[in-house]
DNA sequence: CAAAGAAAGTGTAATTTTAACACTTTTCAA
DNA sequence: TTGAAAAGTGTTAAAATTACACTTTCTTTG
């Protein structure tokens, strides 16, 4: 009896900020076959040993499907539809890798969000490639990810907006530039530039450094981090 | 093999209000034995089946233990510490009910808020009495339902704050000063009546009917309901 | 070294929201 | 009729939000 037959599995969502746009992480579905399969994607995500914390299974599911280390993780909701492993293109995969096809599995979704360049992910050796796909263009995803990144999006707003977090999980050093539009594609929202940074400096989660923006063909503009505290 | 070896349960805190104060409901474990043990009061709560959803099993669950019925239960978090069972204590009760007492199993917690009279918790035949106990006055629980109950407090007042929820979860009628006293007690603040009203008013949430409150000893309050939209 | 391009950076006035604060009214019961 | 008890009500000051457009600074190119 292997230790992961605990029937719970860990997805996560990693949601990539690249200074214009929103995306997502995703792995390749890696298929062993002949066959040619569509190709689908998949949020990294597999079982929980039986001897391991949630949130520890999280950490290290991402870090052996993507080779993502050192960044913070949320959990945000639990999915236990039984049904959600049992349509037909997911049951061919499923038969293919799991020990126990027909067990149901539960699943603990988990998110953040990152500056891309921050992290490197890569493919393992026992995963597929990975893949960035920004947030206005995802495909039908493998078993029941389309509603888990919904679901995480949905709390990656709730939290931006009401609790100013994505401050332990936002790039080092940044402009306001880039931080409002940050908020712009998580909200999905236009803001005014100076109501904007008036508000942001007001909260004093944003301190200045000595420091300016290198680089670029226009005025440099001031760097900021965050406040930890 | 049982249908209920899923090795996830649910945990359900339904908190009551009675228009004075705030209230978590438990259940007394049940342990037949001759040996006088502690009394040791734990959130109703239990393993869930194989073919069902977890959302489907709080609400069995609750009503299994506790036969109530018809209340809307909200899913906020899951808890999953592999050790969150093996204390000496817990590990005595589990060897005498559960088929597997070394499984290790994960819990996701639901909550609700009520108001304590539109539900009438009683003990099933297999689950022991049912108690409400003041927020204020909770005693060390089995498990980990203290760690349960802090988070689904937590949750509760977000909700209340950000969201205006206990909107569907709240009695049928009220007047503004029973509002008033749940925000203050789920909240833990004192409120100012005249700001209180003047903003529930404006919210649109609470709508007057044309009905006042009966069978007080004074001045008879004017009754609202919530407007489902 | 001048000019053009590009985004950074900045202030004010009007409106809305929040916060602080105390007395009058209505009903019931004695 | 009176007393008890909570309901109900308005104003002012302070703070937060919104709308809105031009100047500055740096880089690159001719």
């Amino acid at each position: 009896m292997s230790i992961k037959n605990s029937h719970i599995s860990v997805d996560c969502v990693i949601f990539g900020f690249d200074f214009e746009n929103l995306n997502v992480l995703f792995i390749e579905q890696k298929i062993d076959d002949t066959l040619q399969h569509e190709l689908r994607l998949a949020l990294p995500g597999d079982l929980v040993n039986l001897d391991e914390n949630l949130d520890s299974a999280a950490y290290r599911v991402l870090n052996e499907l993507t080779s993502i280390d050192k960044i913070y993780l949320k959990q945000f909701r639990a999915f236990g539809n039984p049904n959600r492993l049992k349509n037909e293109k997911d049951q061919f995969w499923i038969k293919k890798v799991r020990a126990n096809p027909d067990a149901r599995v539960i699943t603990i979704g988990y998110f953040t969000l990152v500056k891309m360049d921050d992290v490197a992910p890569k493919a393992s050796s026992f995963a597929g490639n990975t893949h960035w796909v920004n947030i206005d263009e995802i495909p039908e995803l493998a078993f029941d990810h389309n509603q888990i990144l919904d679901q995480a999006l949905e709390t990656l707003r709730e939290d931006l907006e009401y609790k100013h977090i994505g401050y332990d999980l936002l790039p080092q050093k940044f402009t306001l530039s880039q931080l409002q539009r940050l908020y712009e594609v998580v909200l999905g929202t236009k803001l005014d530039k100076r109501n904007f940074r008036k508000k942001m400096k007001k909260t004093e989660f944003v301190v200045p450094l000595n420091e300016k923006q290198q680089g670029v063909l226009h005025k440099p503009a001031q760097l900021f981090k965050f406040n930890k505290s």
